[in-house]
DNA sequence: TGATAGAGGGCATACGTATACGCATTTTAT
DNA sequence: ATAAAATGCGTATACGTATGCCCTCTATCA
C-alpha cells in the first residue's frame, strides 16, 4: 500500500519553482533579513505546499551545530537496573518541555557511567552538550568530570552548587532546604533529630541537607547528636537499612530527616515494622516531592524543589556553555511542603 | 598533508596516517570484509589513537539512515501538564536500555499531541522511525493515526492489538489479563464485581481488560452487571471520581477491578473517605503495577506486564517497519501480582 | 596458456544545506 | 552631482561520509 510516491523535496526544488536560486532558499527559510519579504513570503508559501522541510543531517553537518542535546543518568547502580529515581523522571517532563520551547531536540540514554560520553556524543556531532543527572557518588565521578572538562565537552550537571565545582553546576539550595526542616522539627517541638543520608563528600548535595539541618536546628539552640547520623543512599531499601541501624544504636530520637523521600520511605517501612507510631513517636521528612510521597502512609512530609525552574535552568546553563556566554552560578529556592508525618 | 592537532580528526586524517584512501577508511571501520584484515586493524588501532568518531550527520546524511527513532507520547491532556504516566516511563527504561543494545539513539519529546510528527521527526530525517506511547481517547487519534499510515512515516504504537488496528500495534494480552483477574476475585469469593474504566472504542486497552473480566467472572457463572461499571480515564482523579460515582448509585459491589493502578488509587481515595474497608468490604485489583501500587494502604493487587518484553518487541517492530519485514503482530502476556487489597 | 574470478582498494561523486564572497542595482549622503 | 553605503541575490564551495564503479594483481581452472 501507500509508498512515498514522490521523493523527498530539496531546498532546489523550492529554488527552482520560486525562480531563485538555491542559498536563497535557505536563507528565506531562516528568515534572513537579506532576502526581501516578498521573496521571503514567497519561498515559504512554497515550502508549506510542497510540505518541505530541512533536512537535519545536512543543515547540521554543513552548519556544525545539532540543536541536539543528550541526557545521562549518572547513578550508583542499583539491583533494579531500569528503576531510574522518580525524583529525576520528573525533572525529565520539565527538560523535554524546556528543549521544545528552544526548538531543541532531546536525546536520552539510561546507561549508566560511560568511558566515552564525549566521544559518543559530542565527538560525533550528535548532540551540541550533555545534561548530567543523578545522585551518584562523587568521589568516584569527579574524574569522570575532569575529564569532560579537559576533553572541552559542553555540559551542566545538577547537583551542589558550591566553589568548588567541576564543570557547571546546577542544583537547589539544598542548605536552605536542610535549614527549613530543621526549623520545622524544632517548631513542631522535636528535639531529638535524626538525620539518614550520607554527610560527606561522596554525596555533597546530602551533606548540604544534613548542613542546613544542623544550622536551622542551631536556631532553635539544638545540636545534632552524630549518633543520630546514619549512611544511606537514595533507595528505598538503603533507608529501610539506614532506619533499622537507627533503632539498633538504641539512641533516642523524636524526628528523623531523610535526604530523600525514598530514603524516608524505606524508613517509614522500618519505624512501623518495629512499631513506632509516625508521627506520634518520630516524625519524617523527606526530600525530591516524588509522586509516592503523598500516597504513602501517613502522607511524607517533604521538600519540593522547583523542577520546572531547574528544568529551564539547566538548558539554559548547558546553551551558555555552548555558545561561550557562561552564566553566573545559582542556586534555586526549595518549599517545605508539610503533611501528615510531621503531624501537619 | 599537515593536519593540525587540535581540530577533530576525520576520515581523511586516518587514511593519511595509514597511507589508504578515505572510502577504505570507511569500509574498515563499519567492518566491511572487501578490506583486508591487516588494514582494518591498522586503520581501527590509528583510529582509537587519535580518539576518531565517525561524524553522525555526515554519516547520517550520506545513508540516508540515522539509526535514531523518536519516542513520543500520546496521551489526554491532564491539568497537571508535565506529569507522564508512570507505566509509560517505566517502559521508558527497557526501551532506552534495548536502544542502546542495538546501537540506536533515542529521541524523546514529552508535547502532546502533534500536527506535524512525521514533518518534525521523519521527513526531516532526525529519526527513521517513531514510538508511540499513551493511554489515550483513540477515537480521537485514529485519524492522526492513519495520516501517519498514509505518509509512509514508520512508526509503532502502544496498544490494543486486535484485526483493525491502523499501523502496527504492540501490546499486553489484555483480555488473558482481565480474565484473570476475574478468576481471581471469584475464587476469593467476590460476586459483585465492579468495572472503573472505559470498556468502549474511545479506550480499546481498557475494554480489552473488560471483556477478559467478563470471561474470567463468566467461567465462574458470574455476569457483569452494567450498572457496576463506571468509565474513567488513567488518573487518579479520574478512579477518584468513578468510585463516587459507583457509590452513589447504591448497587451493591464487593470487588472493583481498575483499568489501571491510578484509577484504582483514586478508587481507595474514594472507598476510604466513605468508610469502607479494603479489602474487607471491597477487594481492588489495579493494572500495571507501577511503583506507587506496593506503596498504597494496603498494597494494591495488580497486574504486571512485561516492561522489558515490551520495550524490545516495541523496538524490533519498529526496526522491522523501517527495514521492510514487517513483523507478525503478538500480544505480551501478563501476571496477576496479587497484595493485601484482594485479600491475599 | 589464456581466460576467469575474486580479493583489495582507489576514484569520483552524491547526500542537502549554509555561508563567505562578489556583483549589480538601488538608496543615501555629501 | 558623485561617492559611499546599503540592498538583494547569485556563485562557488565546504561540511565528512558512504558507495557505485573500475582497475590491478594474484590465484584458479580448463
Amino acid at each position: 500500500m501507500g509508498r512515498k510516491p514522490s521523493t523527498k523535496p530539496t531546498s532546489f526544488d523550492i529554488a527552482y519553482l520560486a525562480g531563485v536560486s538555491q542559498p536563497t532558499v535557505s536563507r528565506a527559510l531562516r528568515g534572513s533579513k537579506s532576502v526581501s519579504l516578498a521573496t521571503r513570503q514567497r519561498i515559504q508559501e512554497i515550502a508549506r505546499e510542497l510540505n518541505y522541510s530541512v533536512d537535519k543531517n545536512a543543515s547540521s553537518l554543513r552548519s556544525q551545530r545539532s540543536n541536539t542535546i543528550a541526557l545521562l543518568f549518572f547513578e550508583d547502580p542499583t539491583p533494579d537496573e531500569s528503576m531510574i529515581n522518580p525524583f529525576f523522571l520528573a525533572m525529565l517532563g520539565t527538560i523535554t518541555r524546556h528543549c521544545a520551547n528552544r526548538g531543541l531536540d532531546l536525546l536520552i540514554s539510561f546507561q549508566r557511567m560511560e568511558d566515552d560520553w564525549h566521544v559518543r556524543y559530542q565527538d560525533s556531532h550528535r548532540a551540541d552538550g550533555l545534561i548530567l543527572l543523578g545522585y551518584g557518588d562523587y568521589t568516584l565521578y569527579k574524574q569522570r568530570l575532569t575529564e569532560l572538562v579537559e576533553h572541552g565537552t559542553h555540559f551542566v550537571r545538577w547537583g551542589s552548587v558550591g566553589d568548588d565545582n567541576i564543570g557547571p553546576t546546577v542544583g537547589s539550595d539544598n542548605v536552605g532546604a536542610g535549614r527549613l526542616a530543621g526549623e520545622h522539627l524544632a517548631a513542631i517541638g522535636r528535639r531529638r533529630i535524626a538525620y539518614l543520608g550520607y554527610a560527606d563528600e561522596h554525596y555533597p548535595e546530602f551533606a548540604d541537607r544534613f548542613d542546613g539541618l544542623s544550622a536551622g536546628l542551631g536556631q532553635h539552640g539544638i545540636a545534632v547528636d552524630r549518633a543520630l547520623q546514619v549512611d544511606a543512599i537514595s533507595t528505598e531499601q538503603s533507608g529501610y537499612a539506614a532506619a533499622r541501624t537507627l533503632l539498633e544504636r538504641g539512641a533516642p530520637f523524636d524526628a528523623i530527616f531523610a535526604a530523600s523521600d525514598l530514603i524516608a520511605m524505606g524508613a517509614m517501612r522500618a519505624l512501623t515494622e518495629a512499631g513506632k507510631s509516625i508521627p506520634g513517636d518520630v516524625a519524617i521528612i523527606g526530600f525530591d516531592d516524588i509522586p509516592a510521597a503523598s500516597l504513602t502512609n501517613p502522607p511524607l512530609s517533604t521538600i519540593m524543589q522547583d523542577l520546572r525552574a531547574a528544568g529551564e535552568l539547566l538548558v539554559e546553563t548547558l546553551l551558555g556553555e555552548i555558545e561561550d556566554r557562561r552564566m553566573p552560578p545559582c542556586t534555586l529556592p526549595a518549599r517545605l511542603v508539610v503533611r501528615r508525618s510531621s503531624g501537619g
